[in-house]
DNA sequence: ATTATCTATAGATCTATAGATAATGC
DNA sequence: ATTATCTATAGATCTATAGATAATGC
C-alpha cells in the first residue's frame, strides 16, 4: 500500500508502525515492479507509462527494472503473460462470458480486468504486446465460437468476434471513459446476457 | 496526393525527376497536416504519432505544424473537432446506428471511422482529446437512449451506453487488431442489428 | 563472495521556438 | 512588405547501461 522512501536510516530498532527499512528481497522487488507496471499500463496506457513511474509506484529504484526484466517490454510481458490467459484456462466455456463480464464490471477500481486493459491499451505500441493481444483474442474468440448455435464455423467465428468486441468495448468504456456514476453490474449483466443470447442463437431461415 | 500544377520556376531544373515545386499555399498545407495527423492518430495512436511523422506524411516542414496549430494538441483538435460530430449532426436518430456501423465496417482502410478511432486512441494522452471524447460519447449515447423502448430514463442510458460500447469495441477490433480476413459487412450488420433489437426492446416483467 | 540496490549519465528521442530564407502581393 | 517555408537547435523527456555501494550468506 504505502512504499517507504528510504530516508535517514539510523539504528535498526526504529519504532515505526511500518517497517522503515525494506529488506533486500529480489522476489518482492520483482513482484512490486510487475504489479505497479500492470496497474499503470492499464490505467494510462503503454506509451504514457514511464519506467520511472513504474519504479516510483513500486517504491524501488528505476535501474532494478532493467536488471530484472531487461526492458520495459520485458516487464510488460511478465506482467500480463500468465495472468492474461488465467481466466480463460480456469473457467469452463459455459460460464466464461458471465465470468469475464463480472471481471470487467465488478472490479474495484478495475483491478480484475487490469490485465485485459493493459494488453488492450498497449496495442500498436509494443510488438510483444501485439503478439500477446492477438493470441489472447484468438483464444477468447475460439472459446466463444463454441457457444454459437450454428452449423457454419465461419459464421460462429464472426459472431464470437462480435461478442468479444462487445466485452472489449465495455471494458474500455469503464476503464478509460469512466464518466458519471457506474450502473448496477447486475442490470448491465442482464442486458448483455439477453442481447448475447440473441447474438448466439440459431438463426431461423 | 494533391495534383501538381506545373508552376515552372526558372531555377536550374537539371535532372530532378520529381522536384515537385509545391506552390506556397497555407490553406493546402493546413489541410495536408490535418489529414496526415488524423490518419496517423487513428492508426498508431496519439502518443506514438510524432509531429515529424505527421509533417513527413503531409510532405511539409515540421515547423509549419507549430506555426499553424500551435502544438500537437492544437492540430489534433482541429483534425477531429468538426468531423467527429458530423455524422451525428447529419443523420436522423433512427438510422444513426446503421450509418455508424456502416462507417465502421465499410471503410476502405478505415477511412470513414478514422476520426472516431483518432479520438478513441488518444484517450488519456491529451486533455483536449479527453474532452472531445467525453462530449462525443455523451452525444452518441443520448441519441441512442432515445431509441430504447423503456419508461426509465436511467435504464435507457445504461442500454445506450452498452450499444455505444459495442460500436467502439467493433471499431477498435477492426482498426487495431485487424487479424485475418474481414467478414462480410452485411453479415456483421445483420447480427448486430438483431442483437441490438433485443438490447433496446421493451422488457417483459 | 555474492548480489540486491543505488548513482550518474549516455544516447536517442520528441515537442517547440527563434530566426533565416524566399516566394508572393502591392 | 508580407508571409509561407525552412534551418538549426534548445530544452525536456525517456529508455537503458556502467559502475559504485552495501547488505546478505558462507
Amino acid at each position: 500500500m504505502s512504499p517507504q522512501p528510504p530516508s535517514h536510516s539510523g539504528s535498526s530498532a526504529a519504532a515505526a508502525p511500518v517497517p522503515a527499512v525494506r529488506p533486500r528481497d529480489s522476489a518482492a522487488t520483482r513482484r512490486a515492479l510487475v504489479d505497479a507496471g500492470r496497474a499503470l499500463f492499464a490505467t494510462v496506457g503503454y506509451d504514457a507509462t514511464t519506467v520511472r513511474a513504474i519504479a516510483d509506484r513500486a517504491g524501488v529504484n528505476q535501474a532494478l527494472l532493467f536488471r530484472y526484466f531487461g526492458s520495459k517490454e520485458g516487464l510488460f510481458a511478465e506482467a500480463v503473460l500468465d495472468k492474461a490467459t488465467q481466466l480463460l484456462a480456469e473457467v469452463p466455456r459455459e460460464v466464461l462470458l458471465e465470468r469475464t463480464l463480472a471481471a470487467v464490471l465488478d472490479d474495484e477500481q478495475g483491478r480484475s480486468a487490469e490485465t485485459l486493459m493493459a494488453v488492450l491499451r498497449a496495442a500498436g505500441s509494443s510488438q510483444v504486446a501485439d503478439d500477446i493481444r492477438i493470441r489472447l483474442c484468438e483464444a477468447y474468440s475460439t472459446a466463444f465460437a463454441s457457444l454459437v448455435d450454428t452449423d457454419d464455423p465461419a459464421d460462429a467465428q464472426v459472431r464470437a468476434d462480435l461478442l468479444l468486441a462487445w466485452l472489449l468495448g465495455i471494458a474500455l468504456n469503464r476503464s478509460v471513459l469512466q464518466a458519471g456514476p457506474l450502473p448496477d453490474p447486475q442490470v448491465v449483466t442482464g442486458h448483455v446476457m439477453r442481447a448475447v443470447a440473441t447474438l448466439l442463437a440459431r438463426r431461423d431461415r
